[in-house]
DNA sequence: GCAGCCCTATTACCT
DNA sequence: ACAGGTAATAGGGCTGCG
C-alpha cells in the first residue's frame, strides 16, 4: 500500500551485514510511523587512472574476492566538471566501505576512491531524493506483529523508495522543552558529585511541570519521572538551549552514575553524540536553540535570557534572573527556593518561545540543505553550504571531492572607501543585489569551469577576471552557477508567492522561514568558495570574484561621478551619494546595462555622521529610526554605559544638532556615575575566550578574569564570554578586574569607565564637532561643583 | 623607574 | 571551521632620561 509520511528523522542499522535505513515519520493521519527500508545498497567510486582500463580493475577485485562486494559497475562520472571513468562499488554492508576503500586505492589503474566518506543514512537522502522535513510517498506494507521495540503506532517495510510530494505544510508536532537546575557550592556542577534539583518542563499542548527533588536532594526520583513523563508525552521534537553541550552530557552521566538508564528515545537506546557535535535521539528530532543563536548577531551575550528578550518572548526586566552561583543559596534559603523554581520554570517558558520563532527555519533549512533537522543547526555554515552542493552534485553525475588539507594563502578582498567625514544630509545608499553571487553567475566563475594557467583556451570563450587575469570557460554553465540561479529563482518565487498569501497565516510563516533558509545559503556561497576547508575548494574562483566586484563597484564610481552625484563612502557593494531621485534613476539604469548587475535604491539617510574611519557611521531615517554602523553602539565588548552614552549623543546630533547639548549630557552621565547611580549590570564589559588561557601571548583582562572563574572551579571553553568589571587598585589594567559575580558595586572603578569607556566613545562622535574628549571629562561639572563650594565659603 | 614611542596581539565589527 | 578589510585598545619591548 502507498503510504504518504512527513520525515522527521533518519537513522540506520546494520544487522547480519545487512543494513536497514529508519525512516521515522509522521503520517497524514498523524500517526507515528517507521518505514524500514532494506533495499538499498550503499556504494563508493573508484576513479581510474585517465587511459587505464577499468574492465582489468574490475576483475583484479574480482580475483581477490571480496565477500561484501555485491556488485560492480563502471560509470562514467564528472570531477571538476571534466569526465572521468569510475568504478561504482556496490558494498553488503555500508560499514566496510572505508576499509575498502582504503585497499581499492592501492590497485594499479586506480586514481583514487571517492565518497567513501558519505554516511549510509546520507547516501540514502541523497541518491532517492528524500529531505528531512519533507513529505515523500512510498510503497509500504505495515509490519503487523513488529519483531522491533520501537515506539510509533506503525511499523511499515519499504517497497519502493520514497517519492518527493509538492506539499509545503507541516504536521501536527509533539513538542516537548525542558531546563536543568543543578545544586553545586564548588563550580560548575559535575554529574559524579553534584545533583539535579529541578527539572523543568513544557509541552506545546500548554502543560507545565516541574521535577523537584527532596531535602535530601536524591535525584534519581525525579530523573525517573522526568524520563517517564517524555515517554508518556512521546514528543517529535525536544527543545533546549545548551541540551548538546550540556543537559544531555550531563543527564547522560548522571544517569550512569546512578545506575539509570537514559531512556527517553523511541527505539530503547541512549542519547549518543554524533556528527558536528549533536546529541542524536533516536525517532525524535532533538534541537538545541543554542545553535540558532548565531542566527541573530545583535546578540551579543548567547544566554537563554537575552535570546528570549531579543525575540520579545520574555523581557529581562520582567524577571528576576539568579546566576549560576547562586543556585544553591537559593536552594538552601527556604525563603529564596520558590523564586529558584519560578526562574526555572520561565527558562523553560522562553524555550518554548523561542522554540515557536525558530523552528519554521530550522526545518525549512533542513529541507533545503537535505540534513536531518537535529544535525542541520549544528553544522556550521560552510558545512550547510557543503551538503547542500553535494546533494545537487549528485544530480549533475560531478562526484564529491575529499576535503583536502591545504595551507592558508590569503586573496585580495573588497574596497573600502574612506568617508567624508562629518555631517551630510541627504544621502542615498545605492547596493549591488547579492554582488558575489550574482558575479559568479555572469563570470560562470565555479571550481568546474576554471581554466587553469597551462590549459588551453577553449574554443567557446572565457571570461577573463580583472587584475587576477584568472579565466573561466563561458561553457558549459558551471556548477555554481547552476546552484545560485536555482537559489536566486527560487527566492523570487517564494517571495512573490508570499506576496499573495495573508500575512501572519500559516503559510505565509513557512514561505519566510523557506525563504530566509534560500537567502542564507546563498549568501554563504561566496565564502564557501574561498574557504580552505571547503570540498569544491579553488583560490582562483574566490579571488575572481573579488577582482570583478572591485572592478564593479570602481566603475560604478566613476559612474555616479560623471552623473555628477558626488560619492561619500562606499563598501564592497554599496556606494553612498546624494540623494537626487532622478539622477540616481538615470544611474541605476546606466550601470545595470553596462555592468551588468542589477542594483537597488537601498536607504535614504535624511542626515548622516561619518567618523574619520571607515566602516563606522551612523544615519538618520525618514522614520526617525538611528542606523548606528560600527560604533561602540552596536559592539558588545564596551561597557552598556558607555553604549548609551554614545547612543544618545547620536541621536541628538543627528535629530537636534545640538553637539553642546549632547556634551552636557555626556558630563551629566559622568556625574551620575561618579555617583554611583548607574546600574551594576551598564559596566560589565563581555569578551570571548578565543583560546585556552594558557595560550595568550599577552596578559588581557577577560583572560584573567576567565583564570579567577576557573580557579573557583568554574568550566569554561574556547568561544564563551567573559563577563568582567574594572575594580580600584593599581597596577596594569589586567591586575585589576573580576569577573562580575564575583565583585560587589563598591568596587568598582567609576574612574576607569569615566575615562576608558564614556568619554572615548562620546568624543568618537564629538570631537568632529571641535568637542575635545578633555572637555567631556567632567571638568566643568567638577569646577561647578568646585565653584558652588567656594561661593557658598567665599559668601 | 617610567614616560613616550612603536609594534603586536586581540576582539569584534562591515559587507 | 564561509571570505577579506578595518578600527580600536591594551600589552610589551625599547629608548632615553638624569
Amino acid at each position: 500500500m502507498k503510504t504518504r509520511f512527513w520525515l522527521l528523522d533518519v537513522n540506520y542499522e546494520v544487522k547480519n551485514d545487512t543494513p536497514e535505513i529508519w525512516l521515522w515519520g509522521i503520517d497524514e493521519s498523524g500517526k507515528r510511523i517507521l518505514v524500514v527500508d532494506r533495499n538499498f545498497l550503499d556504494y563508493f567510486y573508484i576513479v581510474i587512472v585517465e587511459g587505464a582500463d577499468a574492465e582489468k580493475v574490475v576483475k583484479e577485485i574480482g580475483k581477490a574476492h571480496y565477500p561484501l562486494v555485491e556488485r560492480l559497475e563502471v560509470v562514467e562520472r564528472k570531477f571538476f566538471g571534466k569526465p572521468v571513468k569510475a568504478i561504482k562499488v556496490y558494498c553488503k554492508n555500508p560499514d566496510v566501505i572505508p576499509k575498502y576503500a582504503k585497499t581499492f586505492r592501492k590497485i594499479e589503474g586506480v586514481k583514487e576512491c571517492l565518497e567513501d566518506d558519505i554516511r549510509y543514512s546520507m547516501r540514502y537522502l541523497i541518491d532517492n531524493d528524500v529531505a528531512p522535513c519533507g513529505w515523500h510517498e512510498i510503497e509500504a506494507d505495515e509490519e503487523e506483529s513488529s519483531a522491533l521495540t520501537v515506539r510509533v503506532d506503525k511499523v511499515y517495510t519499504a517497497k519502493s523508495y520514497p517519492n518527493l510530494i509538492e506539499k509545503t505544510e507541516v504536521p501536527p508536532l509533539r513538542i516537548l522543552g525542558f531546563s536543568t537546575i543543578c545544586y553545586s557550592r564548588e563550580g560548575s556542577p559535575k554529574p559524579d558529585r553534584n545533583p539535579l534539583i529541578i527539572i523543568s518542563v513544557a509541552t506545546n499542548n500548554g502543560e507545565e511541570t516541574q521535577f523537584v527533588t527532596d531535602e535530601n536532594k536524591n535525584d534519581k526520583p525525579i530523573l525517573e519521572a522526568f524520563m517517564n513523563y517524555v515517554r508518556k508525552f512521546d514528543p517529535d521534537i525536544i527543545v533546549g538551549f545548551g541540551l548538546n553541550g550540556q543537559d544531555w552530557p550531563y543527564l547522560n552521566e548522571r544517569c550512569k552514575k546512578l545506575r539509570l538508564r537514559l531512556h527517553v528515545d523511541r527505539a530503547g537506546t541512549e542519547p549518543h553524540t554524533s556528527v558536528y557535535g549533536h546529541v542524536s535521539i533516536t525517532g525524535r528530532a532533538n534541537i538545541d536553540l543554542l545553535d540558532y543563536a548565531d542566527e541573530f548577531p545583535e546578540i551579543k551575550v548567547k544566554t537563554l535570557e537575552n535570546m528570549a528578550d531579543y525575540l520579545g518572548i520574555m523581557k529581562i526586566e520582567e524577571r528576576t534572573l539568579i546566576e549560576d552561583v547562586d543556585f544553591a543559596d537559593y536552594w538552601d534559603d527556604k525563603a529564596k527556593r520558590e523564586t529558584l523554581k519560578k526562574f526555572s520554570m520561565e527558562n523553560t517558558r522562553c524555550i518554548m518561545g523561542i522554540a515557536q520563532a525558530i523552528l519554521d527555519f530550522a526545518m525549512q533549512l533542513s529541507n533545503l540543505v537535505g540534513l536531518p533537522i537535529d544535525h542541520v543547526g549544528t553544522a556550521a555554515v560552510g558545512f550547510r553550504v557543503e551538503w547542500f552542493l553535494i546533494k545537487h552534485a549528485q544530480k549533475i553525475s560531478e562526484l564529491v571531492p575529499k576535503r583536502i588539507e591545504q595551507p592558508y594563502r590569503p586573496y585580495v578582498g573588497a574596497i573600502v572607501l574612506k568617508p567624508e567625514p562629518g555631517l551630510h544630509e541627504n544621502i542615498a545608499v545605492l547596493d549591488f543585489k547579492s554582488m558575489y553571487p550574482n558575479l559568479m553567475i555572469t563570470y560562470n566563475l565555479s571550481p568546474d569551469t576554471y581554466i587553469s594557467p597551462k590549459e588551453p583556451p577553449p574554443k567557446s570563450g572565457f571570461y577573463e577576471a580583472p587584475e587576477v587575469k584568472h579565466r573561466f570557460r563561458k561553457e558549459p554553465v558551471g556548477f555554481y552557477k547552476e546552484v545560485l540561479s536555482y537559489l536566486i529563482k527560487v527566492r523570487d518565487e517564494i517571495r512573490s508567492k508570499m506576496k499573495k498569501t495573508a500575512a501572519g497565516s500559516v503559510e505565509y510563516r513557512v514561505l519566510d522561514a523557506r525563504q530566509k533558509a534560500v537567502k542564507v545559503i546563498t549568501n554563504a556561497s561566496y565564502g564557501y568558495a574561498g574557504w580552505i576547508g571547503a570540498r569544491w575548494y579553488i583560490k582562483p574562483v574566490a579571488e575572481a570574484a573579488t577582482a570583478w566586484g572591485r572592478h564593479t563597484i570602481l566603475n560604478a564610481i566613476k559612474m555616479a561621478e560623471n552623473a555628477g552625484l558626488k560619492v561619500v563612502y562606499g563598501d564592497t557593494d554599496s556606494i553612498f551619494i546624494k540623494h537626487e531621485p532622478e539622477k540616481i534613476d538615470k544611474l541605476s539604469k546606466e550601470i545595470e546595462e553596462k555592468l551588468g548587475l542589477e542594483v537597488k535604491p537601498d536607504k535614504v539617510y535624511m542626515r548622516i555622521f561619518f567618523t574619520e574611519a571607515k566602516k563606522r557611521y551612523a544615519g538618520l531615517l525618514p522614520d526617525g529610526q538611528l542606523d548606528i554602523v560600527g560604533l561602540e553602539v552596536i559592539r558588545g565588548d564596551w561597557a552598556s554605559i558607555a553604549k548609551k552614552v554614545q547612543e544618545r549623543v547620536l541621536e541628538i546630533v543627528l535629530k537636534e544638532q545640538s553637539p553642546k547639548k549632547a556634551a552636557k549630557y555626556v558630563q551629566e552621565t559622568i556625574y551620575e556615575l561618579r555617583q554611583k547611580r548607574i546600574p551594576y549590570r551598564d559596566l560589565i564589559i563581555w569578551k570571548t575566550l578565543t583560546k585556552a588561557p594558557e595560550e595568550y601571548e599577552v596578559k588581557a583582562s577577560h583572560v584573567e578574569a576567565a583564570k579567577m572563574l576557573m580557579e573557583k572551579g568554574w568550566k569554561l571553553s574556547v568561544g564563551d564570554k567573559i563577563g568582567y568589571v574594572v575594580v580600584v587598585g593599581t597596577g596594569r589594567l589586567y591586575e585589576r578586574v573580576k569577573p562580575y559575580m564575583f565583585a560587589s558595586y563598591d568596587d568598582v572603578d567609576m574612574e576607569y569607565y569615566v575615562s576608558k569607556q564614556i568619554a572615548p566613545a562620546a568624543a568618537r562622535v564629538l570631537e568632529s564637532f571641535g568637542i575635545t574628549e578633555e572637555e567631556l571629562l567632567g571638568s566643568k561639572v567638577e569646577e561647578k561643583e568646585t565653584r558652588k563650594l567656594t561661593d557658598f565659603f567665599g559668601a
